[in-house]
DNA sequence: AGCACGCCGACT
DNA sequence: GTCGGCGTGCTC
């Protein structure tokens, strides 16, 4: 008889899986798919993933080695993961093992085993639930335990109760709580009652979801912004925690925010499991397991917690669907969204993509029939979509960025006592500094960028490799004193407008003035409560956050996105005016937006303008058509980059090369070329653009390129990385 | 990526 | 004489 082979995926940047024996004296039965085992490699041992068992292997027997242990009696990663992780390692052409390392917490990587589930825990004594919380306003830490077990009164285990030890130590203490065994059940799980009743649109969205919840829907839900989306999200977790199942929900890098969860806590007394980037490894490892164990019914997350494990899975919902920031940039290139459809198909339960301003992806997909869009066209309450204008700047001198009718119109919302908000994505004082005798302009050693002159520090700092240095007094090219700064930053604008408003509080919410924990929060609750009056910041303050006394948006420069060497720019660009333009006029106040513009008669922001997004974005998908762009075609990069000057464009001509021999007809190969910059903190990137009309025949391709490219000598010299289904083509 | 091997230059 | 620079090769 066969021996059995063990096929594990071993973090290491080989595209291949590794063929191990069992351990010694193992019981067989715990081999299952899933768990993780102690392996020799190399020379070192490391932790892999069992991803197959079988009877042979294309290796030499000899070669075969033992592996050391089996560290799991059951699997920490649940069957509908390792598939999913195998199927983007595939597709993303990304290493299998550091597939999995991406997808796990650093400490289950490491070895560390997930607590079982836990039989104790703890529950409110009789005195205990007696107490009125009230009582308790000057121990926000024990009424919370208190609120918390009161609504799951047949106990929680500690790992739910989200508080230190002390607190716990301190109520036992008092006699109000104490250790209960539990019986696992999926069960209880409160649900308050619904806080709003939803309009006829949302109503109709949520009964058509409701209707499909047994089995694999994808829906897009395209609501305009302050339509209330969010309140679907809700009613639909809640039925789906009605029904004893979990919910997913992702959301972009600045859309966890604390009035997100407020929202959350306010409505379900449940834990809510929340994944981010702020997290340690311990507290990440925690909310893991949480969802895991079907503890947290609820799990809130960015991007990388589409890999959370569910005991009980019922709902996947992404939120921004279009956000640039659910495609991972760096490493495992994977996106979020896409993932979590393959994954919903997987588990056969719906899933919900929302946007007011949908990708082009996913309103193909809503075109083809293989999603359902619902759609929430109005406001809810009273509030009115807010009146576009397009500013003409080439005939209005700007001062400091700022044309006299825009001014003139911030005057008038302002002595109406409503709120102005100001959109200018770029931070700093000034994008340049220039002489003006020779016109040098300073630059960053290490990248092909001007640095940006910050004001606060007098320094000037590199916006794409974060170098900084002393802003120069006099020129260092022709030793003359006429240093100017040109253009305008966030922190300019500030300055310019607080001498045109001197009376009115302003509010600057960019990565500068936000760079102490805690203090995006408190500068979101000034511009909310109304005692910042002029609000000005980049995208942080364009994105999700509700402002219902703004009443005038103006955008400083529209101009950016407009003439791009990327080709999703101007979808970008839509997206992001859009959005800002949806922080206006939301409550009875009708709004106002004002786009400076030096391109005022540009198409598809005059479509953008009077007909809105959804006609935009059918111009844009027929421009996409026409030119055999994504989504009408599949795209594919080859980045590399090197720290000697041609290094990388060669490799990547070789790799053209290569293309060519295969001879695949039904693949385009264009460049390689320079990256739009070249040189980044001091490394010099280049790419090669593939692009097919067949996505089955580009894989392909790309999977027999990265075979070859993994021994080719000339990779060796480069960091080179595949980007399938990129979200920029920088 | 690690990690070791191996083959050349400048030190105690 | 050896310490250590990084090119090359390998990982079931």
């Amino acid at each position: 008889m066969n021996p059995l082979i063990l096929q594990i995926a071993v973090p290491s940047p080989l595209h291949r899986r590794f063929d191990y024996l069992p351990p010694l004296d193992v019981d067989v039965t715990v081999l299952q798919p899933g768990i993780r085992l102690r392996i020799p490699f190399g020379r070192r041992t490391t932790i892999g993933v069992l991803l197959a068992v079988s009877n042979e292997s294309a290796i030499d027997s000899r070669k075969l080695k033992r592996s050391l242990e089996v560290l799991d009696d059951s699997p920490v990663i649940s069957s509908d993961i390792l598939d999913m992780v195998q199927w983007a390692s595939d597709y993303y052409h990304y290493p299998v093992g550091e597939a999995f390392t991406a997808a796990m917490p650093a400490l289950l990587r490491r070895g560390q085993q997930p607590a079982g589930t836990e039989t104790t825990g703890w529950q409110l004594s009789v005195a205990g639930s007696a107490i009125d919380t009230t009582t308790l306003s000057h121990a926000a830490r024990q009424a919370q335990v208190i609120a918390l077990l009161r609504a799951h009164p047949q106990g929680l285990p500690r790992s739910a109760i989200d508080v230190p030890a002390s607190v716990l130590r301190t109520l036992a203490d008092k006699g109000w709580i104490e250790n209960c065994n539990l019986r696992h059940s999926g069960g209880d799980q409160t649900v308050l009652a619904s806080a709003h009743t939803l309009n006829p649109d949302q109503q109709q969205a949520v009964d058509t979801i409701r209707a499909r919840l047994d089995g694999f829907t994808p829906f897009l839900l395209a609501g305009v912004t302050g339509s209330g989306k969010t309140e679907v999200y809700l009613e639909l977790i809640a039925t789906t925690l009605a029904r004893q199942q979990q919910a997913l929900l992702l959301v972009p890098e600045i859309g966890l925010t604390p009035q997100l969860l407020a929202r959350f806590q306010r409505r379900f007394q449940v834990p809510l499991a929340l994944l981010h980037s702020g997290l340690s490894d311990h507290e990440r490892f925690t909310a893991w397991q949480q969802a895991r164990r079907g503890e947290a019914p609820i799990i809130i997350g960015t991007r990388s917690a589409i890999f959370t494990p569910m005991a009980r899975p019922g709902l996947i919902v992404v939120d921004e669907e279009h956000d640039a920031s659910l495609k991972q940039q760096d490493g495992f290139r994977y996106s979020a969204r896409d993932l979590a459809v393959w994954r919903a198909r997987r588990l056969d339960i719906p899933v919900l993509l929302g946007s007011a301003t949908p990708s082009l992806e996913s309103l193909l997909n809503v075109e083809q029939g293989r999603y359902t869009q619902l759609e929430l066209p109005e406001r809810t309450g009273v509030a009115q979509q807010p009146a576009f204008h397009l500013l003409d700047v080439r005939k209005q001198p700007l001062q400091d960025g700022l044309s006299a009718p825009l001014l003139q119109r911030i005057r008038k919302h302002l002595d109406a006592g409503n709120q102005v908000l100001l959109f200018l994505n770029r931070r700093g004082y000034a994008p340049t500094l220039m002489c003006y005798d020779c016109d040098w302009v300073a630059e960053c050693q290490r990248c092909d960028a001007r640095m940006t002159w910050h004001q606060h520090d007098q320094r000037l700092h590199c916006h794409h490799c974060g170098s900084q240095r002393a802003v120069d007094s006099i020129c260092p090219a022709c030793h003359g004193s006429e240093l100017h700064p040109q253009g305008q930053g966030t922190e300019r604008v500030e300055q310019a407008l607080r001498e045109h408003f001197p009376d009115i509080r302003q509010v600057r919410i960019d990565r500068d003035t936000t760079r102490r924990k805690g203090e995006l929060d408190r500068l979101l609750e000034q511009a909310r409560n109304g005692e910042g009056r002029l609000l000005l910041g980049t995208q942080m303050l364009a994105k999700g956050h509700h402002f219902p006394n703004v009443t005038l948006v103006g955008i400083l420069d529209a101009d950016h996105g407009l003439f791009s060497t990327d080709f999703r720019a101007s979808e970008r660009m839509a997206q992001l005016i859009v959005q800002v333009a949806g922080r206006a006029g939301r409550h009875e106040r009708p709004g106002e937006v004002i786009i400076q513009t030096c391109h005022p008669d540009h198409p598809l922001l005059q479509l953008l303008v009077k007909q809105g997004y959804p006609a935009f974005a059918r111009a844009a998908l027929a421009e996409r058509r026409a030119a055999q762009m994504p989504p009408m075609s599949s795209m594919a990069l080859l980045r590399a980059e090197a720290s000697a000057a041609d290094t990388a464009m060669e490799f990547l001509a070789s790799v053209a090369k290569r293309i060519q021999a295969a001879g695949v007809r039904s693949v385009e190969v264009w460049g390689p070329v320079p990256a739009t910059m070249e040189r980044r903190a001091g490394r010099y990137r280049a790419q090669l653009m593939l692009q097919s009309g067949q996505r089955g025949e580009l894989q392909r391709l790309l999977s027999g390129l990265v075979r070859q490219l993994e021994t080719a000598k000339e990779a060796r010299r480069v960091r080179w990385s595949v980007d399938v289904d990129p979200a920029d083509t920088y």
